[in-house]
Order: structure tokens, then C-alpha cells, then sequence
DNA sequence: TACACTGAAGTGGTCAGACCTCTTATCTGC
DNA sequence: GCAGATAAGAGGTCTGACCACTTCAGTGTA
């Protein structure tokens, strides 16, 4: 079947094109943009369309606006927060970046061992049947699609029995750029949406509320997914450096 | 001397009132928002200042927006990135919220060995020298407000030498929290800040490219500051819960 | 010459109202 | 009772005007 086609709004299409335009350097640091008029008239669109794509670069931390004083494009990797991986994690094109994948998966292998520990140390009886009732779920279904689906609701009862708001949050933005490139993922992410025991482990640890075995239980399951995500995406970097298996020397929890 | 009052703009003041209404929940998730042209007439301003604050309102994934189908109030807690504690960690008034402080804490006490522990090793010469360089600096003053920029400059080496760009972009957003709250966060701060042995520790350990020293080291430094910061921001939970030193038991990246 | 002041130009902030496009719900007719 | 047509509602875009702030060149004075 088809899919709408869903045209762009002016913009976010504006907004992209700054983004890029930061992002890739061809903006640099300390640069001053063009005045919101003639940005308006380079761009051929209004006013408006203009300054809510401004607005938004202020929100991504990538431009600093001072009234009557211009506008200077900030640099990203000092000013931008987690949520910019959106706009990172592919290019307008949808090419994923390797370099940005690369760097996502290894971010969710270091935090998801810590944040499941946490949720094994503070988790209650109502979080409990929560995770049961998602593995159920799970479990239920072969279709890959659907296993996607299933292990990510697992994964927010997890993080969210954690009780850490800014953990939560990490994750959300870090499933939001997923998001964009959701073939991919489920690609090489089968094994470890497949291995129903991993699952299981990971729920059996936090009702049993053993940090230790909950932590290593997660890394083993996420290890799955992470070796052939590294190696499918890491094609331009030294193996050395990037293939070790960050999933083997994860964080480790130790009982309190 | 006095402070400039720095009068907000009033997209920005719209923002937040709305971003207030929906983090505590007086908008649930799924409500539909006013019309924009009632939006305007229920806070006394122009389409235009409204229209930005929804567009920062859709960046922070606290809406979704649909051509002619209204506004609809989002699930922060599933659709919200780790940008939002910004817009957390203290309220209109300038108080610090204890619950989002000390998740905000406790990330950072699990992220920041692992940070290093990458930095180790990934680390080059040239990142050596930058660590030398901001280390030279810290050491040098003693005036508090200083040590905090300076100890700032280092983190972000050692976090920038971990050649992630997912874990920059967190330590970004995480810290433009603390900046929100910069005196009560330099307070309990302190005895990290004070502990040069603690910062010199940290860079031999990378310079040493020796991941589980440089884990363990940045562990005994930050738990300097997190046990203080736990204790204080956190009066209204369960001590048992909250105040486990997560730092003693927080990640740790063994060799390869 | 060096400095402080002034004022004009440039730039972002706000406003008003118009018109377009899309969604939604109702209404009509079969 | 259902499907299609229709009208109302809501967001998207454009225009042009005016306000508030910054910047800097030009002016005048010590």
C-alpha cells in the first residue's frame, strides 16, 4: 500500500535547512545569519515561517538570537542538547550516520544495565505486574514488527520503574531518533528482539530486586543487538577503537 | 550591584506557561488545547507570539500539532526528550525541584565514569594535552565561582575525548540544568570542586589510558558532591530509597 | 588626539487582518 | 442506516505596519 506523502511544513523545512547548515559546519560558530528579512527573501518564504524555524533553533540550542543584535549560530557540541540526535541520526536524504548510530547504540548500552539495576532496587508490587503484563505481550507474538513494538512498552516499564526522570527522558530521546531509522534497527536488532529468555531474565532479576543479576541480565540481552549494530554501522571507523564490545565492560551494578 | 531584569519575550512567557500546565499535569495527555485565535485572547497576545510558543511547545515534544484538527496534549513522560529538564529542574519562581534535581544528580554519577572510562580509551595525544591544559587551570584558582568554570572546561574535555557524540549531547542537557541553579548546585558542590587530588586523579588514570582507574577515579570524585546533593535536595523521599549511595555502586567499565 | 555623547540605521519583537488548506462534524439524500 | 456533500472550525501562510533594542558612525567637547 502507499503512504501520504505528508508535504513539509514551511517551517520545518526552514528549520532543517538551518540545522543542516549548523550541524555540518557549513554555519560556523560565531557566525552571524542573515537578517530574518532577507533570510525571508533568500528562502522565499514569510516572516513567519522564518522566525517559528528560529524559534525552534533556540530551542535546539544551535543559534542564539539577541533582540535588535542579530543572530549567531552557537556551537552544537557545546550548547545543543540530547534531543539535536534527531536531527543527527539521519541526513535529509534518510542515509543514517553511521558515526551518530554508532555513538547511540553505545550511549543505550552503557545506560539501560544502570537504569534497569535502578528499577530492580526501587521496584514495587504494581511495577511488577506492569512488567509482567508487557512480557505477556511480548511474548505473545513472532512477527517482528509487532516484537518491536511489544519490547519497546517492556523497555518503558523498565526505565520508567527506575524512578529517574532524567533517565527517562535520556531514553526517550534516544528512541525518538530510532525512530527515524526503524528498518534499520529492526534489522539488526532481530537477535535481540527474538531471544525470549533474555527478556524473561531481565523481569525475573527486578521481582526478585537483584540489582546485580537485573544489570547483567540487560547486558547480555542488549549485547545481542550491539555487535552486529557496531559492525553494520562502523564502517568507517578503526575497529579497534569502536568494535570492542562495550556491551562485554558495561557498566556494572554491585549490590549496595 | 544590581541585575538587569532582562525582560522576557512573551513567546517565551507563553511557553512556559503552557509547558507548566502540562508537566503538572492541570493538561493531561490527550486534551485538546484551545484554538490558537483563543490562545491569543485568553493571554492578551498576538497570533504570532503564540504560534512560537506552540512551535517550542512541538520541539519539546510536549504537542503534537495536526493541520486543522486542533492541539493535542502529549505524554511527557513517553514523548518528552532530556532537553525538558530545563524546564524542570526549577519552577516559575525559581525553586529548585528536589525530584528532578537529584535524578538529574544520579545520572550524572552513573554516566561520568563511564564517560571517561571511554575517554581512556580513545584518548589521543592532542587530548592529552587539552586535558593538561584545562587541569593547569583548575588548579591554579581558588575562588569557587572560578573553580566551577574551570572544573566545567574539564569535564567537557574528558567528556569530548570520549569521541561520543550522544553522551556530549546528554552532559549538555544536563548541565544546562544545573546552570538554572548554579548557586545551590556550587554549594553542595564544593568538596568536589576543592579536591584537586581528585581532578589530577581522573586525568593520570586517561593519560594512563587506563579504563578501570579512570572509572573508579571519576566514581571517588563525584561521590564528593553526590552524597551532599542527594541529601539535600532530597527531604521529601524515602531515604532508603533515594539516598544509596549511587555512586559507590554506580557503573564500572572493566578492561578489555 | 582621545573620549563621551548623540542619533540614525539596522535588526529582532509584536501586532492586525486577510486568505489558504486541511480536518471534523453535521446535514442531506439516497 | 449509510455515503456523500457541505459548512464550520482550526492550523498554515502571507503582508505590512509599528515598536524596542543594539550597533556604530558621526559629532562635539575636553
Amino acid at each position: 500500500m502507499l503512504e501520504s506523502v505528508g508535504r513539509k511544513l514551511l517551517s520545518v523545512e526552514v528549520f532543517e535547512q538551518l540545522r543542516d547548515r549548523v550541524v555540518s559546519g557549513a554555519l560556523a560558530p560565531g557566525d552571524r545569519l542573515p537578517a530574518e528579512r532577507d533570510l525571508c527573501s533568500q528562502l522565499g518564504v514569510s516572516r513567519s515561517a522564518v522566525r517559528e524555524a528560529l524559534k525552534r533553533m533556540q530551542q535546539a540550542g544551535l543559534v542564539r538570537v539577541k533582540h535588535g543584535g542579530g543572530i549567531r549560530v552557537l556551537d552544537y557540541r557545546r550548547h545543543a542538547g540530547l534531543d539535536l540526535l534527531t536531527g543527527l541520526f539521519v541526513d535529509r536524504l534518510g542515509v543514517p550516520n553511521p558515526r551518530v548510530i554508532c555513538s547511540v547504540v553505545e550511549l543505550r548500552g552503557l545506560l539501560a544495565p544502570s537504569a534497569v539495576a535502578l528499577c530492580a532496587r526501587r521496584a514495587t508490587p504494581e511495577i511488577d505486574a506492569r512488567l509482567d503484563a508487557a512480557l505477556d505481550a511480548l511474548l505473545e507474538t513472532q512477527d517482528l514488527g509487532d516484537r518491536q513494538r511489544a519490547s519497546q512498552a517492556l523497555w518503558a516499564e523498565l526505565i520508567a520503574g527506575s524512578g529517574n526522570l532524567a533517565i527517562l527522558l535520556a531514553f526517550n530521546s534516544l528512541l525518538q531518533a530510532y525512530a527515524l531509522a526503524a528498518d534499520e534497527v529492526a534489522r539488526f536488532q532481530e537477535p535481540e528482539l527474538r531471544h525470549d529468555p533474555g527478556f524473561i531474565a531481565m523481569v525475573a532479576a527486578v521481582k526478585a530486586r537483584d540489582e546485580v543479576a537485573a544489570a547483567a541480565a540487560v547486558r547480555a540481552h542488549v549485547a545481542l543487538g550491539l555487535a552486529p549494530a557496531l559492525a553494520f554501522f562502523s564502517g568507517e571507523h578503526d575497529p579497534e577503537t569502536v568494535l570492542t564490545p562495550i556491551s562485554l565492560d558495561a557498566p556494572r551494578l554491585e549490590a549496595s
